[in-house]
DNA sequence: TCAAAAGTGTTGTAACTACACCCATGA
DNA sequence: TCATGGGTGTAGTTACAACACTTTTGA
């Protein structure tokens, strides 16, 4: 080990921001299109250096996602993914990652930054799929956020933050198959997530879509942990959905 | 955000490890008594500085293991627990902690390093007690490896490797005790173990102990992840085991 | 023969899958 | 009246806690 007057090594700490939504019941993710080098062209996850030295980690997170998603981050959920430090992950030197979970429902249109060209929403399987690749390890951190984001589901409300303020069971049933990227049974479904208290409460209104019987509508309860935890199906053979 | 030729503000990475081993059926963690300051004099988790700036961050935890347990680390269990950043956090500068979990069979007597004074095995209820108080933020970090921990003896086969090579159902069922912080039934933990596939295998051999009737020995069996899970009882009330 | 520890059987319940079935609506 | 989606009933299964019970040993 190093003696006295040793000082260790100096990094550059950066953060990543897996920012999962769900559009038309398809799982997308943001992604920028890099507007400098290194990988300059390629897709990206968003994310930034600290801005400062004493700016706290999930605070540069919180920023970063306003900047690059235009959006509040405040009231977002958003937890820690990880940490991805292998050296030459970054050919632009000692660059040590944190990345970030953040999910939410129908985000805005996302707003590009300085130092990205261009930002969008991509579903989720055209990266899995290797359609779309992404730059530096982002695909191991997308894969990393993605099955965290799976397991969530399965042990919180979180389902429920994708919807709008009031929704249909079917609804959050979408949730669940665009995430898990599974079909569930309807009818199992429905007494499933009704039988969990105070996981999603009537809202006394009802939604008439077309044909077919109206569906009850609801709201979010105050339950965070869910009990009985909603199990997803074993995943048999190749994870990818659909 | 920064425009062109900004760079952004280095970090100190460091590494600490949380090491967890049974002794007397007691869970144990590793401390080390602070020989500079900051907090000269007072326990902390064993940790420190990257090396060098190439030293993958793994590599890093690899070492400090070795170096501070005096344990060959290359084939132990190590998985990252989170990333500790919050300014101030630490008084000689901005310093991000990479916290990793390790969970190992009685391990040798630890080696005091150059940083570290003195190092120790101390039951883990005299930190949760507030009896023994770390330097840092190092009781959260314990705290947050203590949960994973617990959480990984549902889904895992990671109680074997806190047993010697051959083991008694009842060895493990300590194992599950001491990390839980519970009583379990015997009776019934011994089937569960067993309806496990490939969790535990009969070697055969009997453990005379004294009175009662000799017990089949097992040793661990290749699989990784349990099916059914182990699941821990409900937390009711104080989560302080014992 | 008794205490102690290992190991077995049984009962009741919770949660689940699979699927048959009924209900309410718009076309 | 029929297709469509919402919602209910139920049978068979798995996992489990609780606890009575038998087996095998040392003292």
């Amino acid at each position: 080990m190093p003696a006295e007057h040793w000082t260790p090594p100096p990094v550059l700490l950066a953060v990543d921001l897996v920012i999962f939504t769900l559009r038309e019941s398809v799982l997308h993710v943001l992604l920028v299109e890099r507007g400098i080098a290194p990988f300059q062209g390629m897709p990206a996850l968003p994310g930034g250096f600290l801005a400062t030295g004493t700016e706290d980690i999930i605070t540069a997170a919180h920023r970063e996602l306003r900047e690059e998603a235009n959006l509040d981050a405040t009231q977002l959920h958003l937890e820690q993914l990880g940490t991805y430090g292998t050296p030459g992950r970054d050919p632009r030197g000692r660059v040590v990652s944190v990345a970030y979970l953040a999910i939410a429902p129908r985000l805005p249109e996302p707003l590009a930054g300085t130092d990205a060209a261009q930002a969008a929403w991509t579903p989720v399987t055209d990266i899995l799929s290797g359609r779309t690749r992404l730059a530096f390890d982002h695909e191991k951190i997308l894969g990393d956020g993605l099955e965290r984001a799976r397991a969530k589901l399965e042990h919180t409300a979180l389902a429920t933050a994708f919807c709008a303020p009031t929704f249909t069971i079917n609804d959050l049933q979408k949730v669940y198959e665009a995430v898990w990227g599974v079909e569930l049974d309807p009818r199992n479904f429905y007494r499933k997530v009704q039988a969990v208290d105070d996981f999603i409460i009537p809202s006394g209104a009802e939604r008439r879509a077309g044909r077919g019987r109206p569906a009850r509508l609801f709201r979010s309860g105050t339950r965070t942990t869910l009990f009985p935890p909603l199990v997803r199906p074993i995943p048999t053979t190749a994870e990818a959905q659909g």
